[in-house]
RNA sequence: GACCGGGUAGCUCAACCGGUAGAGCAUCGGCCUUUUAAGCCGCAGGUUCUGGGUUCGAGUCCCAGCCCGGUCACCA
């Protein structure tokens, strides 16, 4: 970089981190200022000092200003926003705890820290003291004021050199985010909350377990084999030994291992690899409850994990109801997640049989079956259409909605899309006519429109591939294939995992899950084709299994010998995990919690990138 | 992996049928002691994601690639 940090240097127009490195500069030769601060004492966080604000010194010292009981308090932060008027000065300061204004008047500090007050810039941070007053408007204000033998009334305690992000929109591209999160949570006040409350919500499960008596432990993330779940793992190798090396996709062979050691409860919180695809659900890196407890059952942990779930919820947020709202309008509730107790136990079977009418009777499904199952799976394209539609033509979507079927929307599709291009007439028309106005005050009904034209745009795209006959008919024979290739257990496991579980938004612990899915969990005894296991999903998606764990080492090794010539997932078997089975583990019951999306459930997050500080990005390039 | 949408000033976005690339905010200079996206005056700021092609002329059209988002598929 050959920017000298010279006032002198010519300016090159538009050169932000120039103008900041030039100012930084003047402040260190002009006014003796070292920019990049050091310790300082005494400091509030900015909640905790607008909190000390008493309106009735307030109040005394407008009336008279002799008097002033007004309390001193000293805070620092980001400056975020900045109205220089002259000879008064209000800058708006930002801390994890929330923003607080301060005032730096000419009148009330020695002219060098006027003069700083004037140069500081936007994302630069701050020290602020003086007494707690309000303005006009009523907005609680730090008023900058020396004090003799201290505080200077303002002080730089670090220099931003970067360019700010735009102070109204705020860093809004999803990537940017992600990429540059250190700035995304000063800059978006949400994204600071949602992190504070995952931060909490981890805080109130550990606290809630261990005042239960289970302890938490840490078992390793390098492993020499990989186990524990089905899943493709991240390889890596270890040079000293010259041996590869997995990063973990489950921590449960070990846990289990403590059992049989003598802990009696533990858990881990902590990080699981796996190496497959990203989408708004899957970041390959993400975080996992595992517990368990010896001579508990799939049910003692069903009991354990709908306690904790609304134990935490009643603890970060008050309720049991959680509402999701729209991102752009924050009155409208998207989703309500009722998470009162009892949660509903429903057997898979039961499940499917009643929303889909299929009697799974542990054979494959017959012709019969099949048809109605990929007509609903065709169905459930559609009805999302329909629900897409029950806003804007609500008759139209009812009518769809009702009848349900493939053909009912292909009988209705001239209706749909002349529908559809009415309704995008009409709003390039309205969005045309506002533009030519160029009314500005208008900008963000603009903006309404230009997404409501997407949508739409979008739902005519979508619409038109599902009509498409050729191409359902391939997609249908895709599925028919596959399908009619897999085991009746495999095929009970698709058809919910398809159909049932995504419709599931308030908790169910789905019970009766085919053992052979399940090789880690006891067979139930009274009917081994299912396994005692449950699956928890809430939000429409699976938030923790929770088994009674298998323990007998016989058992164990066949269900692991078959599910590793049964898959084409190359996994080892784990002899040592056999050897400490043989030595005895306590009959146990073991649930896993995946944190990542019960913070999405409870905080409305649409995606897990949204709840994790920093998700993966492909590198920049 | 497939399809759809997107990539333009530091940020947020415009640019009609292919004809000199604009605005707001930020920056820079000036005015302003109760602002709340402060206001007013003025200056400046561009390899339009990359590489090819068509054309007298490309931000715009074509081809290839990169990146982001959405949907679907794959994957527990």
């Amino acid at each position: 970089m050959n920017t000298p940090n010279d006032p002198r240097t010519p300016r090159t127009p538009g050169d932000i981190e120039g103008d900041r490195r030039r100012k930084m500069a003047r402040l260190r030769d002009e006014l003796g200022i070292e920019p990049y601060g050091g310790r300082i004492d005494g400091l509030l966080p900015l909640a905790e000092a607008r909190a000390k604000y008493d309106a009735a010194a307030d109040e005394a010292h407008k009336q008279d200003a002799t008097q002033d009981a007004r309390p001193r308090v000293r805070v620092a932060g980001r400056v975020v926003q900045s109205r220089v008027m002259g000879n008064l000065i209000f800058l708006s300061l930002r801390d994890c705890s929330g923003d607080l204004q301060v005032a730096v008047s000419k009148k009330s500090v020695p002219p060098e820290v006027f003069k700083l007050a004037k140069q500081v810039d936007l994302s630069d941070i701050v020290t602020a003291a003086g007494p707690l007053g309000s303005t006009k408007t009523g907005e609680i204000t730090v008023w900058s004021q020396g004090a003799p033998g201290g505080d200077a009334g303002l002080t730089l305690a670090c220099k931003s050199l970067a360019p700010p992000p735009e102070k109204f929109h705020g860093l809004t591209d999803p990537e940017q985010r992600y990429r540059k999160r250190y700035v995304d949570l000063y800059a978006n006040p949400d994204v600071m909350r949602t992190m504070q409350l995952r931060i909490r919500i981890i805080d109130e499960i550990r606290d809630y377990l261990r005042g239960r008596g289970f302890l938490e432990v840490e078992t390793p993330m390098l492993q020499s084999l990989h186990g524990g779940a089905a899943a493709r793992p991240f390889i890596t190798h270890h040079n000293a030994l010259d041996m590869p090396l997995y990063l973990r996709i489950a921590p449960e062979l070990y846990l289990k291992r403590l059992l049989v050691g003598g802990f009696n409860k533990v858990f881990e919180i902590n990080r699981n690899f796996r190496n497959e695809g990203l989408s708004p659900r899957h970041n390959p890196e993400f975080t996992m409850l595992e517990a368990y407890e010896a001579f508990g059952s799939w049910e003692t942990v069903a009991d354990l994990v709908e306690d904790l779930v609304c134990t935490v919820a009643m603890k970060v947020f008050g309720t049991l109801e959680i509402n999701h709202r729209d991102a752009e309008d924050a009155e409208k509730i998207t989703r309500t997640i009722n998470l009162k107790r009892p949660w509903r136990r429903v057997s898979m079977v039961d499940l499917v049989r009643e929303e889909l009418g299929w009697s799974f009777n542990k054979k494959r499904a017959s012709a019969q079956d099949v048809q109605t199952i990929l007509s609903a799976i065709q169905t459930r394209s559609f009805r999302k259409i329909g629900l897409r539609l029950k806003e804007s033509n609500p008759s139209l979507a009812g009518k769809l909605l009702q009848a349900g079927s493939v053909e009912a929307y292909r009988r209705e599709k001239d209706k749909v899309l002349a529908f559809i291009r009415a309704e995008l007439t009409h709003l390039e028309q309205e969005f045309n006519r506002l533009q030519n106005d160029g009314r500005l005050e208008d900008k963000a009904e603009l903006e309404r429109l230009d997404r409501q034209i997407n949508t739409l745009t979008t739902l005519m795209n979508d619409f038109h591939r599902l009509i498409d006959e050729s191409g359902a008919k391939r997609e249908a024979d895709v599925f028919l294939y596959k399908f009619t290739h897999m085991s009746p257990a495999e095929q009970l496991v698709e058809v919910y995992e398809k159909l049932i579980e995504p419709t599931l938004i308030d908790p169910t612990f789905v019970t009766h899950v085919p053992s052979a899915v399940i090789p880690l969990a006891r067979e139930n005894r009274d009917d081994p084709f299912f396994a005692d296991v449950y699956e928890l999903a809430i939000n429409g998606v699976e938030i923790s299994p929770g088994y009674s764990e298998l323990n007998d080492p016989d058992v164990q090794e066949r269900h692991l010998r078959h599910q590793v010539g049964d898959r084409e997932e190359q996994q080892e078997i784990d002899g040592d995990f056999l050897e400490a089975l043989k030595v005895g583990m306590p009959p146990a019951g073991g649930f896993g919690l995946g944190i990542d999306r019960l913070v999405m459930m409870l905080t409305g997050a649409t995606s897990i990138r949204d709840v994790i500080l920093f998700p993966l990005m492909r590198p920049q390039g």
